[in-house]
DNA sequence: AAAAAATTTGAAAATTTTGTGAAAATTTAT
DNA sequence: ATAAATTTTCACAAAATTTTCAAATTTTTT
């Protein structure tokens, strides 16, 4: 999950910055507009935290000029009890708003069931390989591929967190629960049969040594 | 989709109206209790959207007084926070809530959740299967079979969620009700005779293993 | 180049989950 | 009240999945 955070009070962003790291969110600041835009136009973001009131460009005149297609999910920070700002700022399609002072953990609150309201994907396609999370199933080439329970969790969490390292231990700790006291190289066994039923995406999941495992969208040099 | 919007602020009713209109609802506004009254019986809507705090006539005195058979799905807005505003509601049996400020964005999404689980169809038709969900029948190449009132159950929930794995928790807490404690595999014996009385369309309900079963309308290769 | 470390892999063992028939319990109809 | 129908429980078999383990392989380090 990676966060753009644009306020013009370095304080602010910090306290949020810190917040958003301890759940291991990607953080990226800006503290004013035009640097925002800038930061949108080159990298993809999941969720736009933004000041309204900010000197130059305020936090309305940046969405306007975000182009259509860049739009992200966002979370309005605004003064307290200011209903102008509401309704200007429903009007350019925001998702969600809080007032100044917020306490950052009802920030977080809200980044996540933003992220999760929105980000929630039915369907995941990667050319002709096309995972149904709400039918459990994983077709490629068009042809059903019959995954086992845990092959198909796992295959879910790596795609989840697409091109990131997932570690044993992570894998573990969410795909079997909290007392897990069983053998590592558990995984191993199950990314094998996994990447024996991917065919011809099997080097899609590539493996970090000394870590884990990650699913990469791109298959890179 | 018709929807009735109730509002005694101009801007909010436009905003939303707004948001519709790019959805292609249809939607009607107004602006006090008294002539959303008089629309309802002129006209049908499928959604009723309905403020809570208004001068005159509040939203559940509007509530109150539409007559029974005139009674729509309706989401409330209500000021946040307001516990009360949202129990009473539940009580004269509105459907949704969302509380001001609200994302338009998220009530649109409201908005499509409400109409579809409220606005099911009467029958449901694959090949030779035919479910009257009315009289609760269930033909087979023109042929009633006899369900036992479970399994109706069971099936129309499948096919209410066709194509969507439904864990046993979930057939449970639908059909069953809130606090049942008796044991999971009861659902698989009336799946079981479930399927024998599916007779030839036994295969469109799909075991998902560690999960539970789901209908699936067209048999994949 | 050898040793060490980490991963892959195949096969077997252990475990879990589901299908099914029959009986018991409960509800509904006669 | 009795019979019939429905629902639930239960246990065992069957099927599928998960785990273990050790040898083989690959990668990294010394």
């Amino acid at each position: 999950m990676k966060i753009l955070i644009v306020d013009d009070e370095e304080k602010i962003r910090n306290v949020i910055k810190e917040y958003c790291l301890v759940e291991n969110f990607e953080v990226e600041e800006k503290e004013d507009g035009k640097s925002a835009l800038e930061a949108l136009e080159k990298e993809k973001f999941d969720i736009l935290v933004l000041d309204i009131m900010m000197p130059k460009m305020d936090g309305f005149a940046l969405l306007e000029n975000i182009p259509k297609e860049k739009r992200i999910p966002t979370i309005i920070l605004s003064a307290r009890g200011d209903e102008y700002d509401k309704l200007q700022g429903f009007e350019l399609g925001i998702d969600d708003y809080i007032t100044k002072p917020f306490s950052p953990k009802e920030l977080i609150a809200r980044i996540k069931a933003l992220s999760k309201r929105t980000n929630h994907q039915d369907i995941y396609k990667l050319n002709t390989l096309e995972i149904d999370f709400l039918q459990h199933t994983l077709k490629i080439d068009n042809k059903l591929i019959n995954l086992t329970p845990k092959e198909f969790e796992i295959l879910s969490y790596l795609i989840e967190n697409k091109n990131i390292a997932v570690s044993r231990e992570q894998l573990l700790s969410k795909l079997w629960g909290y007392s897990y006291f069983g053998d590592d190289r558990t995984i191993d066994t199950h990314i094998k049969m996994l990447r024996n039923n991917l065919g011809k995406y099997r080097n899609h999941i590539i493996t970090v040594r000394s870590i884990g495992y990650k699913f990469i969208e791109n298959e890179e040099e």
